[in-house]
DNA sequence: AATATATTTGCAACGCTATTGCAAATAGTT
DNA sequence: AACTATTTGCAATAGCGTTGCAAATATATT
């Protein structure tokens, strides 16, 4: 379980109880986390502000990444890949279970490249798709 | 310009000066309008709740449809295509520039196919793709 | 055109989410 | 063990979005 550290350290963060505490869930869901998610399982330990000071530098660290959302919450979901401070390369497909709600990362799923109208400088591009995912079905 | 009238009628919508005002708003932009825009252009004459009920009902409609953001904001962008209440096909590509931080729908371009792993059946996609507009560059 | 009915609007209040400053607590360093 | 830097919790604040209700406005009816 020095996974945890390894992630901390190499990011320069002090280990901290409500880092390991956070961290741990990301760790042990494949999935995406809304904010709710994570103060719901740390809001009893941890003040509210810790957890969105927590999550505001993990993702300034590239440790975790957020997922667009068409109501306006937040998602945030680890980057599998190694991101560095500030350049997340999060290339990956999103899944939203229209069921149980879980939101699912596909790494294995890249974003495909999309042909832009003339003039259009593309640099980054976000993919989220909705449906039923396996657990569901 | 009775397109305006056309749309209001066609969704069986009375004809109010808040959704005249609102709609246009949306004629006249090709691309999105986040709620702030729209609240400023029209803050001073409707009250704050009229936006955020106009909108809502907007959506219900299947007028507009609202794409998904990183941060918690909502855009809101016309529905080209005729969508019904309650369901939107929308299945074209936003592409949002860092520039400008317009928020444009590219109608010609549909968002591609993806495969996903066994068992995940999709229903809808969203993709957002940022960079630099043809105004911009 | 005037009235009746249904819908929509504005106001006020509220609840929820997110942020900030500052002092106390804790982590890393010597 | 003591020092320094970072992090945490508390309190207060700001902003966003929603709800109930009475007044205003739009549509339907005569």
């Amino acid at each position: 379980m020095d996974q945890l550290f390894d992630i901390l350290k190499k990011n320069q963060l002090s280990i901290t109880d409500s880092r390991k505490k956070i961290l741990e869930l990301f760790l042990n869901k494949p999935g995406a986390l809304a904010h709710a998610d994570i103060e719901k399982n740390t809001g009893e330990v941890f003040d509210r502000v810790t957890v969105y000071r927590t999550l505001q530098t993990f993702v300034e660290k590239g440790i975790i990444h957020n997922i667009p959302t068409t109501d306006n919450s937040i998602l945030y979901a680890l980057c599998k890949q190694d991101c560095e401070a500030g350049h997340h390369h999060d290339n990956h497909v999103h899944f939203i279970c229209d069921v149980c709600n879980n939101t699912i990362c596909l790494d294995d799923v890249t974003i495909p490249e999309v042909k832009l109208p003339r003039g259009f400088k593309p640099k980054h591009a976000e993919m989220v798709v909705s449906g039923v995912c396996d657990d569901c079905k």
